[in-house]
RNA sequence: GCCUGAGUGGUGGAAUGGUAGACGCGUCGGACUCAAAAUCCGAUGGUAGCAAUACCAUGUGGGUUCAAGUCCCACCUCAGGCACCA
């Protein structure tokens, strides 16, 4: 007797020597290519997290395998990367070294669990025989002119001297040594990813991402649509121009900002106003990128002196800077409308700059012959006692705040100070907000009139209890009460009254939809038709153009740091930039013991002269090298092209393997990388297609992701949290299989879910359960006839629900079957095979060994079961009875019987039969074997 | 603040708009055993009841429907991602 531990031995060591998991290019089958995440080697060895993963796409290539596809499921390293260089400057030795170590844990634990990777195809990204390719690439970028050097701000700690990444400068706080990080301007390679925005947009049509994958591939590339508009200054010849989604609020724009990095800020600085603009520059250059972006913090900003002129309408307007303005976007200026911007409106209050309202929102339904007219609602908080004034109509109109109409010669504030005094008798009010203008369409009963009035908000709080006696005309009959907001929120019904109080609990930028106003030529137009007429205006009188921008920026290309692939580009001082010749490459990593980093902030290759120092391509002078590495994200942006055809020394990939794998049919990795990993590698896959090298744009077809395994404490695992599980114990106590099957079984594979050895042991008891089921195996090459619905029925499920990442029922399915078996005193031997086919792709070790038992050929070798769609219908089955909707008794029903049989079967139940009794039946629901809902009176 | 998800027993989680809680874990009871482990059998959402059964129950509140965990509207809580992107 062979122990768990040996029976898995065995049947690796079978898989390996016969090659069973070989992906052949070419081969007449179907091709599938089913892709995980290649992982980064760590030094702690496989987490029970790419347990999960792999495992599920290993029984999905299982499966696919023996349904006659020729399945390609590759394995391979993304090895570099910053813990193995640390690691290597503590340990002095080349990173190369613990690298190779940490692969070799990794894929022997990888081996003990049986993974069907095709091991031929294996490579690391830190393989100079990959890495030349990766380089070879870079190039390719750089000759088509989309690669290019630029001096951009990054994240650098003076202490540590080293520029860092921005996790770790989270915080504003160097992670090493807590100082300070700020901003400093270096010269690094960028590749124009901006050029391919928008077909990164368009490319998603042709994927199967799951939505919100490609909802955060869109939200990534952030796509606006807006206007540039051009504003002239006043008295000089300068001009800049802003970009706005919203040029439709121009009317509304009473000042402009440019951000303190802009071009045009020191001409325009008028001489009484340079000492402070310069003295605010030089502050902004002392934050880095988080404090600037603080969330809530408060509007900065100075006045250069000079006015801009609106356009549209001519105004002077004043030119502020400040660094909630962003160089780094649209044009790195903005016309500020603060009543109907939040961020405008907070810069605005502070500064004390005129708020002009031009879009009103609309309440009620217009109606014909209405009549105009002008109004207020006053909304009156007691601090104290934490209610709002209110008056109450009862039936003849509910609660409402204090409302009224504006008289002659009256301002709306006056208006709403005399409504407050004359019905409630208040008068110590003290105004805190003017809130945003309604237009509100209404009929009045009592005047059997339409109205459209124009509606300002007020929002006061009450000083002092001071009451006059109310003026009240006689027909104004309601009482005079505080109200909770509670009260408010449930017997406030007037939709104008409620809009106003939204705004007194929210009150700032109007941003959403409505009407014009103040606005010239688009007076009552709305937000879509006002843009559209303002862009001809802006394009007629050319001030100004439609214009599109995008949050996705070109991509940092530059590290400075050892352990990544050297960028293949030489300096010289004759020549300037030029790229190493093709054929010289891979340019290697220098084998040196020492990655220190430089105290200038340059990568620790700069130190090493023997290395840096070459000639020039071009004309043979002498030049150096570029020191800079590429990111980790270079060498997992096209892995999986060279999977297709892995060890070809002249091509990255022959055009013939990728043409007949065509793409990666399955892709799936973790959530945390749906964003940026897959956004780069989608960059460079059509970047080669546009260049002729790969036959696709779009090389992904599905992406899914998978949830964390947490610690059993729920919490994300670690070793300072003392809650991480080793799969090789667990391998060690239970076996591969016992593993593997608990991991599909946890919990919806898509959603986190945390270990439990508790639940593992059950699905040991299982698989011994499913050995147990050998003992009751008699001859038989049919399935038992009593079992044939349910085997049906499980192929059906278990197959679906493997293509449709729905492991957990695949395995309770199984659960399910074996118990149905366990009932019998015999099965057949076809009963027994069925399943353990069935559980193959799960469990392939112990499954094999005892399909060999009962003297089978190898199941990796065999088909998958077809099922018959006939034979997985019930021919008899309880059905629930309902009366109104609440299930009364439960029926038998056959599959054959008509609706009347059913019928009467029901009627005959004697809770059924108490429940109608008396009553009136309305309707009788038979849904074909599902359930019977009587309706009754 | 915005975008994604998710809220179902003691617990992990099932459930094409059709008997909510499959399957597993745990717990309780029983069998086997000198005993324990393992294994097997039974019970197990809550309240009331001897029971039949009734009522309540899928984060909260509304709605659509013969029928809602599932669809619609509003809200609350948690997790992840993004964040002054004009």
């Amino acid at each position: 007797m062979l122990s768990m531990n040996e029976i898995e031995k065995k049947w690796q060591i079978y898989w390996e020597k016969n090659k069973s998991f070989k992906a052949e290019t070419g081969s007449s089958k179907d091709p599938y290519y089913i892709l995980v995440e290649f992982p980064y080697p760590s030094g702690q060895g496989l987490h029970v997290g790419h347990v999960r993963s792999y495992t599920a796409q290993d029984a999905m290539a299982r499966m696919m395998r023996m349904q006659g596809k020729n399945v390609l499921f590759p394995m391979g390293w993304d090895a570099f990367g910053a813990p193995a260089e640390q690691y290597a400057i503590k340990n002095h030795i080349h990173p190369k070294e613990a690298v190779k170590e940490n692969i070799k844990t990794f894929k022997r634990q990888m081996q003990t669990l049986g993974f069907s990777f095709d091991w031929d195809r294996e490579f690391s990204t830190t393989d100079p025989e990959y890495y030349k390719w990766t380089q070879w690439q870079f190039l390719q970028f750089y000759k088509h002119g989309m690669a290019y050097k630029d001096t951009v701000p990054v994240n650098w700690c003076p202490t540590c001297k080293s520029v860092l990444s921005n996790e770790d400068s989270a915080g504003g706080v160097c992670e090493r040594c807590g100082s300070q990080v700020v901003q400093k301007e270096k010269s690094q390679w960028m590749l124009r990813m901006s050029d391919y925005a928008e077909d990164l947009l368009k490319g998603l049509d042709d994927t199967n991402f799951a939505e919100k994958v490609k909802l955060g591939q869109i939200n990534w590339i952030g796509k606006s649509i807006g206007a540039e508009v051009d504003f002239k200054i006043d008295g000089c010849k300068e001009r800049f121009t802003v970009f706005t989604t919203r040029c439709d609020t121009l009317f509304g724009a009473t000042y402009c900002v440019l951000a303190p990095e802009h071009k045009l800020v020191d001409k325009i600085t008028t001489e009484e106003h340079k000492k402070e603009v310069e003295e605010y520059k030089h502050a902004c250059t002392l934050k880095n990128d988080m404090e600037r972006t603080e969330l809530n913090k408060e509007k900065t900003g100075i006045f250069t002196g000079s006015y801009a002129i609106n356009p549209v309408n001519n105004k002077k307007i004043p030119i502020y800077i400040s660094d909630y303005v962003l160089a780094s976007y649209g044009t790195g200026a903005i016309m500020a409308v603060p009543a109907h911007d939040q961020r405008d409106y907070e810069f605005a209050t502070k500064f004390n700059i005129p708020i002009i309202q031009v879009l009103e929102e609309v309440t009620g339904k217009p109606h014909e012959n209405e009549t105009e007219k002008n109004s207020i609602v006053a909304i009156v908080y007691n601090k104290e006692k934490d209610e709002y004034l209110t008056i109450n109509w009862h039936e003849k109109g509910g609660r409402l705040f204090i409302g009224g109409t504006i008289q002659e010669g009256e301002t709306p504030l006056e208006c709403a100070l005399r409504e407050v005094k004359e019905e409630t008798g208040y008068t110590n009010l003290e105004l805190v907000h003017e809130l945003s203008k309604v237009n509100h369409h209404y009929y009045a009963y009592n005047k059997d009139k339409y109205f459209n009035i124009e509606s300002t908000g007020f929002l006061f709080e009450l000083k002092g209890d001071k009451q006059v006696s109310p003026e009240r005309e006689e027909d104004e009959q309601f009482e005079v009460e505080w109200a909770t907001k509670e009260t408010i929120e449930k017997e406030i019904k007037d939709e104008l009254h409620k809009k106003t109080y939204e705004y007194a609990c929210h009150p700032g930028a109007m941003e959403g939809d409505g009407i014009h106003i103040n606005s010239g030529f688009l007076n009552g137009l709305n937000k879509e038709d006002a843009i559209h007429k303002m862009l001809e205006y802006l394009e007629s009188n050319h001030a100004g153009k439609e214009k599109v921008n995008y949050k996705m920026r070109d991509w940092i290309f530059s590290r400075q740091r050892f352990w990544g692939e050297p960028i293949p580009m030489i300096y010289c001082e004759k020549c300037g930039w030029q790229p190493m010749k093709e054929e010289d490459l891979p340019l290697l990593l220098p084998d040196v013991a020492e990655y220190e980093p430089t105290d200038n902030g340059e990568s620790p290759l700069a130190k090493i002269t023997d290395w840096v120092n070459t000639t020039c391509p071009k004309c043979g002078g002498s030049a150096r090298r570029e020191t800079d590495t590429m990111p980790n994200w270079a060498g997992s942006s096209w892995y999986f092209l060279r999977f297709m055809d892995a060890h070809n020394n002249q091509k990255f990939a022959s055009m013939d393997a990728m043409k007949y794998w065509r793409r990666v049919d399955w892709y799936n990795g973790g959530m945390e990388h749906t964003a940026r990993h897959l956004l780069y590698a989608r960059f460079w896959v059509q970047f080669l297609y546009n260049i002729g090298l790969v036959p696709n744009k779009e090389m992904i077809w599905t992406r899914v992701s998978h949830g964390m395994v947490l610690g059993s404490d729920n919490q994300k695992m670690s070793k300072s949290k003392g809650n991480v599980i080793n799969p090789d114990d667990i391998v060690k106590e239970y076996g591969a299989d016992t593993l593997r099957t608990y991991e599909m079984f946890m919990g919806d594979y898509q959603m986190d879910c945390p270990w439990s050895t508790d639940s593992l042991k059950g699905c040991k008891r299982f698989i011994d359960k499913v050995i147990r089921l050998k003992e009751k195996v008699v001859d038989g090459e049919k399935y038992s006839a009593d079992l044939e619905v349910i085997i049906n029925k499980s192929i059906k499920k278990v197959q679906n629900d493997l293509c449709s990442m729905g492991f957990n029922t695949v395995v309770s399915t199984l659960m399910i079957l074996a118990n149905k078996y366990d009932e019998k005193d015999h099965i057949t031997k076809k009963d027994y095979h069925l399943l353990l086919i069935l559980l193959n792709p799960i469990a392939p070790h112990i499954t094999e060994e005892l399909n060999e038992e009962l003297g089978y050929s190898p199941i990796c070798e065999s088909f998958w079961p077809i099922y018959d769609e006939a034979k997985t219908i019930d021919e008899e089955k309880e059905i629930g009875v309902q009366v109104n909707g609440k299930v009364r008794a439960t029926i038998k029903v056959n599959i054959n019987d008509s609706e009347e049989v059913v019928k009467e079967k029901a009627l005959k139940e004697e809770n059924v039969i108490r429940h109608i009794d008396g009553k009136e039946i309305v309707k009788f629901i038979i849904i074909k074997g599902k359930i019977i809902n009587i309706v009754v009176k």
